[in-house]
DNA sequence: GTGGTAGCCTAGGGCCTCTAGCTTTCAGGG
DNA sequence: CCCTGAAAGCTAGAGGCCCTAGGCTACCAC
């Protein structure tokens, strides 16, 4: 009964890499134990269940973007920041679907507080000190940022705009553009 | 052996309302049959398989929220048509959260095509009328568009938003206040 | 009535999740 | 060098979901 070194942390790796590969919903503990050699129910010492193991890929990718998002901010600020950070944010997406599809799921209070989930705000507001904005204007336009960053992400990956022929790295760049021009035009309260 | 009348039809709406309560990730085969007091393979001569079940609640979401949107963008224009389209959209994701989800599926290019997708970026392209865009300012701005509202309406429903006291309420307003301005001041090429 | 068809059923196989309880490996202390 | 306890794996088995094959039955049209 030769060991095969499995824990918590390389099961979780693998999970991410084969949500990468087969998509985040196709991962199982039984495929993944079949990639370590070892039969499903050996699995349960590592993880507590399927869910656990789910949440913890999800873990993994809200650090290792934020992680991306921190390089990608160091030194640049204004226009600049917010492209970098932008792009990080878009590449991260298409490079790792499965790692991306996993962040989206509903993690509980406590271990959203416990996950990168916090530094992810956190940095897009510190895009906006390049722009003159107070609150709650800033939070607002956090959530815009946020949330077109998030959807032009999944809509493309989802193919969304596959149908126009307009290619979508021109799209991506000219939208950068435009939201650069809100954020020095936002309509003041 | 009393017949329980099922057809693909009801079939599909009862999916789709099991998603808005259980979540679509839950919607299975089995709970559909158990519903209808039928055995879960009788379903199977009204539908092909699950991943058929889920294709057609998308569908039926896709042609709903279509409706909704065409009523809420007839009569109005500009930021009127803009605002209205929006609250439809994202409304009908806090209202249906359930087929919400299931209409990010990857639809095949044939059921998309046969579906309401189409109309969906037709109305998006509607709202810009009322602003001067022209090609390929439009698509970009098209993609802008519903990447935010997409992305507003799942990191809302996700609760991605629950962590900052600012009512999400106010913050959608002012983003489509946001949206407003930056359709004004669209950066020329 | 009598077909035909559509609606349901049982049987059964395959995959996945997870629990319980047992065996083996391995590192460290006596 | 042996012993022992924890960690790593294993087998067995229950339960759920998906789906196919093939058989019965209700209902409609003629």
């Amino acid at each position: 009964m030769a060991r095969a070194g499995v824990t918590a942390e390389r099961l979780v790796r693998a999970a991410a890499d084969l949500a990468d590969e087969v998509g985040f919903d196709n991962v199982t503990v039984s495929a993944l134990a079949r990639g370590f050699g070892v039969k499903d129910a050996s699995l349960y010492s590592h993880i507590r269940n399927a869910q656990d193991l789910r949440e913890r890929v999800a873990v993994l990718a809200l650090a290792e973007l934020a992680d991306r998002g921190a390089t990608a901010l160091a030194g640049r600020a204004g226009k600049d920041a917010l492209v970098a950070f932008a792009n990080a944010y878009r590449d991260y997406a298409k490079e790792h679907p499965g790692r991306y599809a996993a962040m989206q799921i509903d993690l509980t209070p406590e271990i959203a507080a416990a996950s990168a989930a916090g530094r992810h705000s956190e940095m897009t507001r510190a895009i906006l000190r390049g722009y003159d904005l107070s609150e709650p204007d800033q939070t607002d336009a956090v959530r815009l940022l946020h949330s077109t960053f998030h959807g032009y992400a999944t809509l493309e990956a989802a193919g969304g705009f596959r149908h126009t022929p307009r290619d979508t790295e021109s799209s991506w760049s000219r939208t950068l553009d435009a939201l650069d021009v809100l954020l020095n035009h936002w309509p003041r309260t």
